[in-house]
DNA sequence: GATAGGCCTTCCACTAACGGGAAGGTCAAG
DNA sequence: CTTGACCTTCCCGTTAGTGGAAGGCCTATC
């Protein structure tokens, strides 16, 4: 199977599958002309990379995952363990982003949004630093 | 004022104020011994570079906000609109995030974790691609 | 005066995870 | 034979910085 074949497959880039060559990640094996030869297992591991990362697994991690997998005697808690990490660093980047968003809506929300030069969202962002001041702005920054 | 006090008023590492300068955001002026010396002005617009950067701003997007700030006749309504599209593309995030977290925890959930080698998380993971089968896993990935 | 340390400078390399595109080889169809 | 769709490697670019080396400057101390 040749890398177009393999990528349609798995769902993933060429460009993507090459990538994940030349990182150790996978080991397809040679024709002749030098093109990339594919076998099912190739394939099923490309699958269960990209699976991986969209979790948001770094590459380290599907490296890791991938040898789990391959592994018949690992035990479930390491693999578990990886997943619950992953769950955490996930639910930092949502509570970050959520807070950004907070003050984001709450900006827009002041701003008027006309023709006029008053710019409560830009009056914040140049506001000086915070010597605790009360109840000016919603300064989650 | 010497990068270091420029970098402790403004809260950002002095690696990141050279790199603001040498990509035109600051321009701040030297001292005859080649030293950057920042006026209050520039610590003040790195203040608000970090601040714009806490919320999710890319660095052109600051360049913008910067200069929307310096211009005293802008229209709010520009700035609203940067910000609308900065909370869009947050929301956006957070939403990936979410669908990869309830996937997570679903796979956690039913895992083990234990020393036996039978793990769903790598069973799903390494799944043959959806078929459309009913009810066998949550696949949201 | 010498030296130590703590600043500061520039420059280069590196990160994650690819994507774009050039230059060129291969293969099947018409 | 040519065309077009594949494939190959190689190199550069991305974002927003971070790390480190080599070396200059400044102040204090011995």
């Amino acid at each position: 199977m040749n890398i177009g074949e393999a990528a349609a497959h798995s769902r993933l880039p060429a460009k993507t599958i090459r990538y994940y060559e030349e990182i150790g990640l996978i080991t397809p094996l040679r024709d002749l002309n030098g093109y990339r030869a594919f076998r099912s297992s190739d394939v099923h591991k490309l699958s269960f990379l990209g699976r991986a990362r969209a979790l948001g697994f770094s590459i380290e991690d599907c490296r890791t995952l991938l040898s789990l997998y391959e592994d018949q005697g690992r035990e479930s808690a390491e693999v578990k363990m990886l997943a619950r990490n992953q769950l955490t660093e996930v639910d930092r980047k949502i509570a970050a982003l959520q807070a950004m968003r907070d003050t984001l809506a709450y900006l827009i929300d002041c701003c008027a949004g006309d023709h006029r030069p008053d710019c409560p969202i830009l009056a914040d962002l140049g506001a000086e630093a915070q010597p605790e001041r009360s109840g000016a702005t919603k300064r989650t920054v």
